[in-house]
DNA sequence: GGCTAAGCGAGACGGTACGTCCCGTCTTAGG
DNA sequence: CCTAAGACGGGACGTACCGTCTCGCTTAGCC
């Protein structure tokens, strides 16, 4: 996808094939939910799309790229924010859609898809630019809006609040310590948005 | 370190060369400063420590039992928790000692083992054990005495508070998008104990 | 066997314990004809047998002379040569005899001791001394009876002829390009002895 | 050689690498010279070829098969039969090359591919159907000859005379219990003919 | 009865080579 | 120029046994 767009339209010679571009696509994104990005292997998603070593390699530089290629043509859609006169409301909403998805298949193959990008820097830069960022982005915008409409304090850090919301569920999908419920999810908005320091009476 | 004490103590038969044990955790940690998880080897390790390759393999499993073995034995000591009658400073202090670590080499090992238990459910465990959840218990206890001291309401989630202390500063270490500098920590700190939401009375 | 007669009885200590030595000898017998020379392994014998490593080692030095001691043990007495006054029928019976043996499962055996012999050579010497020589010996001394007798004749170098006589027999054993059927074995001796017999007068 | 005749020829995909093949054989041939069948290591064979282990594992199955291709590569040619037309002569020619040839380090070789054969049914076949079978019917051939002729009698048991001729030489190659002189050969071969010649009309 | 000495089990240890897996590159033929 | 096919050099894997070693316990004869 991404790196596919890159690459400049030949004017001459034997023209790309899209269907081995998609079976490519297609046996990877199996192999992902089959057996884990770990034991996923290259020669593994040529044989299963029927598709030659070399084919992969001219479009792809690696399997972390290819893997990520899979992932977001296939997660991307699903987490776009509503955009309401009720920021706060837009933001709740999308977090619990993060949380169901992340909950499930998609957030164990995004755990691998991160554990990729531990080590290696491309996929994890490619990760953060087409994944992380954009929505991080998003959510920025809508919290900006609730300040515009004076539901937040205007001083606020709004990188660090984002990370405050979306890196305990990262946390939670990564260490499977406790899960990912509704109601964590609700109490972390709470928590990040009201605080619990007890008011001082007076 | 765990893995061995699980082990039980044979009544006879050579006993076991507790120098070459010393030596292998020892390789293991430098080879992981050095070249870091993904290139770390068993066979490498085995030269280094001067071992054979079987002596590892008679004591770890997988070169991710060891490498999160020798990564606890170098690391826990570093993270206890003060014990003073201030329990929200001795916290505050101990996140900041976290955030200084994971900030530098240590913190890129512990993404790769991070990486490591996303494939592999025993590693996965054996950080949770090991590492995580004792760590976690200890920030438990020290919320607690807060909370006692009256310094926080006593109708806070603990876990979701532990996760919106700790889950951002993961966040960062593993994703890289933002650094995690002492006025991200406090400012999360700030964020989790004291709300961003507006008073609304004044 | 013959490697322990070697060994001079020490005065003092633990004495030897036969019933382990037995177990070795036995369960080195059963795993030769289970698996073959080539899968034998000491550690297999020793679990088999019950018995320490280090008691193998101590009584054999490899597992080539203990095979063979084994080997020895089982079948030197199956093939003795019989006295009577008519030596070429002596002979012609343990010919067949040998025949017979080799071509069942002792003859397999036999191969692959001969096999190990092949690389090392101190099996070899032994299975010279304690099983090809003494035989050969016996075979000697019977071919000259007959020489005497006068039904050879006595200018027949002794040592072709009995080459002549076994070394296709072990040759079959060994390539089993033919089956050692009695009547092979019969034109064997035939076209070996025709030409040596003492012409008859005339 | 005979291994790689068997396999199909693909129609497509890179060509086999023959100087790589070839240089397998050499390093092979010359290890098995120098150290022998037993410490024979396929690592080692890479290493002397500069070929990598798979691509040995590629094309042959196990030491054995390679170790006799690359025998039979360098050894067959040696061991040919001359056609004149005194048959007995070119039989007594070729037996004393046979002679001379196991005498050395060739009969050396030969005795460690023999024995590696008594453990492994393919490597035993092999031998048979590429060294052995055709050299015994090359010889079939001179004998039937000499029968032709009228200089040997018409009712012998060829198989059997064979075994006669070479297998005594290869007892005394195996178990070296005695030299493979030529005077040693030509008592044989005396012994063997002596008693199917056909009388000489008187 | 205590002492000395070997036999013995158990099993850890340093090693070597194994045969396998997958990598990423290459060399062809054919479309 | 793209693709399929697959051979290639390479690195590390985890395993199987090797032969050696260090233990503690056992079983004797000797003082």
């Amino acid at each position: 996808m991404s790196s596919t767009k890159a690459r400049a339209i030949a004017a001459t010679g034997r023209p790309r094939d899209d269907a081995a571009q998609h079976a490519i696509l297609q046996a990877t994104a199996e192999l992902l939910e089959e057996v884990g990005f770990d034991k996923l292997t290259i020669e593994g998603i040529a044989a299963r799309a029927g598709v030659a070593k070399t084919t992969i390699y001219r479009w792809w530089q690696n399997k972390g790229t290819l893997a990520l290629d899979a992932f977001l043509t296939a997660v991307s859609p699903k987490l776009a924010f509503a955009e309401t006169d009720a920021p706060l409301a837009d933001l709740r909403a999308q977090v619990h859609r993060v949380g169901k998805l992340y909950r499930g298949k998609t957030g164990r193959v995004l755990c691998e898809i991160i554990a990729l990008a531990q080590a290696d820097p491309t996929t994890r830069e490619q990760l953060l630019e087409g994944y992380v960022l954009p929505r991080r982005l998003a959510a920025k915008a809508c919290l900006e809006r609730a300040v515009v409409q004076g539901a937040l304090r205007p001083d606020i850090d709004i990188d660090t609040v984002l990370d405050a919301i979306y890196g305990p569920i990262w946390y939670r999908m990564i260490l499977q310590h406790q899960p990912i419920e509704a109601h964590f999810i609700d109490g972390l908005l709470d928590l990040a948005l009201q605080g619990i320091a007890r008011p001082a009476k007076r």
